[in-house]
RNA sequence: GUGGAUGUAGCUCAGUUGGUUAGAGCACUGGAUUGUGGUUCCAGGGGUCGUGGGUUCAAGUCCCAUCUUCCACCCCA
């Protein structure tokens, strides 16, 4: 008895019409892309586990997928350790590669490895599978797809600017209604140091990250369990609490932030974005919003996480400015910024909105039924122009059954089927026939390849 | 990693307080129709009831374990 065939947890496969729908979704980011000079590249899917771990903070190492060694990867391993049964200790012995997490860390690898050869800043583009061993749910895959953009090598504004406006095309080319959140961990920073407590910034970035889900009060119980003493809270309620305009929150934040170099540098740096997308058409809603932290701890200024308004999935674009993620590779001060539009996710949102075009649907427009040798013959010469001349063509491999040659046209929702057989082939003819209407008739070979489909 | 729900044909599901040979729709194959699809009618193939154990005279149905999928938490695209 065969075994019923199954995929890993969190993967899926693709039917033609999704695959048709995810080119549609990849062609539109990767022509926006060029469009604003940046490149494309492509790294391995696995690479060093000394390259990827510690990058994503504890909780993201615990959600690397590990390679084991080929070979006889026990025999060499420390007996000690296997008998005590460390897990974290014998990995290290016995896996020395990972399947990346991302493309970020890959990308500064791969920048740090080939920076002679490299033009900066080097804008690159990459879109490719990533994975990660989390407990799949709604809209959370193990393995699915990212589209990066970063620019690396510059400390300009612009170019946070310039990612603003590639998501506000994206999302409006694919027809998603958006709020683009802003903000900068200076900002969160200049806030910590304020209360006196820097070190604890991950712990307050996480607790304000919830307000919306568990409420005020929940968040100060968080920070208070967190070791974060009630004055500090106190200190931390204007911050939590801020409203209004995003000039409004700006002012407010100035107040707060008057001794903090770092802050007011945060504060100044979203303002020189917030000018210049004053300044531009982006029609997205730009929301400053303080509660966006994101768990990748390598960010140092801008944070940038994308939300659809229509459909509830949690982010679909997210990414920010990394000072120093080239450094841990051995090449210090250089800068970059980047986005990434998580594909699946976007996918997932244009199935509810309906915004898949039609035309990412199109496949053969015409359909030759196969009548047997000879009128293969005749056909396929037929076949070979209409192809030359970027008509999608196709001839049934086999002389089955009308009927059969009929429904397989019929399921591919192909619009035009030739028929050609011995009456046709007599008087030089093919018979036509349009599949939406029914309605057919028999023209002569020039007529079908002028003809209009 | 923690908690909850779930699993019956390729797909969507029905299956009574445990009781004979587990059903339907869709899909598939053949025929009505040997050069005409999408409609209709007829016939047919396809099931270790997720997997492994247990209770029972008897388990798709009850119990335990395990896996899958989904949902929430953690975290995140």
């Amino acid at each position: 008895m065969a075994q019923k065939p199954s995929i890993p947890k969190g993967t899926r496969d693709f039917l033609p019409v999704e695959m048709l729908n995810r080119e549609y979704i990849f062609d539109t980011i990767k022509s926006i892309f060029r469009k604003y000079g940046f490149l494309p590249i492509e790294t391995p899917a696995m690479e060093n586990l000394s390259t990827l771990l510690g990058k994503y903070g504890e909780e993201g190492d615990k959600l690397l997928f590990k390679i084991l060694n080929s070979g006889d990867f026990l025999a060499k391993a420390d007996e000690k350790l296997l008998a005590e049964k460390n897990s974290i200790k014998i990995t290290n012995q016995i896996s020395e590669k990972g399947l990346r997490y991302d493309l970020t860390v890959p990308f500064a690898r791969y920048v740090v490895q080939h920076r002679n050869d490299l033009v900066f800043p080097f804008k690159r583009y990459q879109i490719q599978p990533v994975w990660r061993a989390d407990r799949p749910q709604k809209g959370r895959y193990r393995e699915f797809f990212q589209c990066d953009v970063d620019v690396i090598g510059s400390n300009s504004l612009l170019n946070e600017f310039e990612l603003i406006q590639i998501i506000d095309e994206v999302f409006n080319v694919l027809k998603i209604n958006t709020v683009i959140k802003l903000n900068n961990r200076k900002i969160l920073s200049g806030i910590a140091e304020i209360i006196g407590h820097a070190d604890k910034i991950i712990d307050i970035t996480v607790a304000i990250d919830k307000l919306d889900k568990i409420g005020l009060e929940n968040v100060n119980k968080e920070l208070l369990a967190n070791g974060l003493p009630q004055e500090a809270i106190n200190q931390l309620q204007p911050v939590i609490g801020l409203k209004g305009s995003n000039d409004e929150k700006i002012t407010q934040l100035k107040k707060v932030l008057k001794d903090s170099e770092v802050g007011l540098k945060g504060i100044d740096e979203i303002e020189t974005v917030l000018e210049y997308l004053k300044t531009s058409d982006v029609k997205a809603e730009i929301e400053l919003d303080l509660t966006l932290a994101r768990g990748l701890n390598y960010y140092t200024g801008a944070i940038i996480e994308v939300k659809a308004k229509d459909v509830q999935i949690g982010s679909i674009c997210g990414g920010g400015r990394y000072d120093d993620l080239t450094g841990i590779f051995g090449l210090k001060d250089v800068s970059g910024v980047g986005v990434s539009f998580g594909a699946d996710r976007i996918y997932d949102v244009l199935v509810q909105t309906n915004g898949f075009p039609e035309t990412a649907m199109n496949s053969t427009q015409v359909f030759f039924v196969n009548f047997g040798k000879r009128e293969e013959l005749y056909c396929l010469s037929i076949i070979e122009k209409l192809r030359s001349r970027g008509v999608k063509t196709e001839i049934y491999p086999e002389p089955t059954k009308m009927k059969k040659q009929m429904n397989y046209a019929n399921k591919k929702q192909i619009p035009f089927v030739v028929l050609a057989g011995e009456n046709e082939i007599e008087n030089q003819k093919v018979t036509l026939k349009n599949m939406e209407t029914g309605e057919q008739k028999t023209i002569g070979v020039d007529e079908l390849l002028n003809f209009d489909l």
